[in-house]
DNA sequence: TATTTTCGAAACGATCGGTCTAATATATTT
DNA sequence: AAATATATTAGACCGATCGTTTCGAAAATA
């Protein structure tokens, strides 16, 4: 393992160790979002991608080794941009507990109005597609649903201790009903090309909510 | 509109019109079922299913003119299968109403579990995937979770008569609350290989119905 | 035999993910 | 500045697979 030297200074131009700004990386990285939550990760060719931001093949596979690589990538990337919007609203104190849930909800339907219901969640895109992609996303996809879920329950914890919800509610599986439905809504605004969907789920849900 | 003469004597080889019996057709169409069910329409190329049955691309192309139709046909099949299976609860005298909801839902349950948890629903699998489908499907799709919703409002209905829901409850939108959300749930179980999301999503449905 | 349906096999052009090689840009050491 | 080494760009190219076409042989009834 004394492959790389340590001690003897080297020469040449040393590998960029900055994460921050691979210019045509994120580049990369954004457009595969975009049209991956619209189209999928069989539906989606890589020149396509290529194409939308001009970029060449050899670039591409300078950064990623494979498209799974970069599928991989993506889940990351859009699992982290996602934790991020969810911990804006469910940690928001400005609002009580419950609120914030509507908060999160409210936000969710606007923006998938903005691409007029085409796009959807990357998660569940791939995860309904699992039959045909490489095995090692679902652990990935899982882990996200997860970490997603455990986020909601620390909110909905926070409203049982507020009184907003009763005291016996069962966070967890309040949580799990919650993103199992909800990306079911999100599907069938996409094919439906409308929020109604989305409001339904949503009202039922809140609405199911044991507030004692 | 001339071209199909019913009076003079048909010459040749006549057409299989034994529905039963189109076996070509039929094997293409139940393979097809099979695999698409599992890796979607985007996922899954012509040479397996063919493969799959043994037939030549000839004979495929000599019954669907094109991947599309096959698709579009394969929706019809499904939604027919599947309407049949519902009636075959909802409509069942031998219980009461919202138990032939339980039943349905048993069923489908069982029936995710005799596949490993690999094969979702048709309709839920290509709706995910329009981003990337012919429209021809859209309306054809949409159409279908209505039909479905239809009949689960019926069988709402009987039970609000029957007493076992109140008196005021909204049949229309308790019966699209469950299709949007136990489509997230198969997706999720297929995600997970296993029931639990199937579970969650039926136990906490059935909890929120407004018993009055 | 005439006519039509069905089957079988090969091949098409397009596109798929992925490779290859060369050129260019950028940074460091001598 | 020159030499050196790496980062990145660029796109032609590959074999495999995609959906589709073609065309003739078999099968079946008139």
């Amino acid at each position: 393992m004394e492959t790389k030297q340590q001690t003897s200074p080297r020469r040449g131009r040393p590998p960029k160790q900055r994460e921050d700004l691979t210019h045509t990386r994120e580049l990369l990285l954004r457009a595969g979002l975009e049209i991956l939550t619209e189209k999928g990760f069989s539906g989606t060719g890589i020149d396509e991608i290529l194409g939308r931001v001009g970029i060449p093949k050899g670039s591409f596979y300078h950064y990623f080794k494979s498209k799974e690589a970069f599928g991989l990538d993506l889940i990351d990337h859009y699992a982290r941009f996602f934790a991020h919007k969810l911990d804006q609203h469910l940690l928001n104190t400005e609002l009580s507990p419950v609120r914030r849930l509507h908060a999160f909800v409210d936000d969710a339907t606007v923006g998938m109005a903005r691409f007029d219901y085409r796009r959807g969640c990357l998660i569940g895109n791939l995860g309904q597609e699992m039959g045909s992609l490489p095995e090692s996303f679902r652990e990935r996809l899982r882990a996200t649903f997860e970490d997603w879920q455990r986020r909601f329950v620390k909110c909905l914890e926070a409203a049982r201790k507020a009184g907003e919800l009763s005291e016996d509610a069962d966070t967890q599986r309040i949580a799990a009903f919650f993103w199992i439905g909800w990306e079911g809504a999100v599907l069938r605004s996409k094919l439906d090309r409308s929020d109604t969907a989305l409001n339904v789920f949503a009202d039922s849900f809140f609405a199911s909510l044991p507030t004692k």
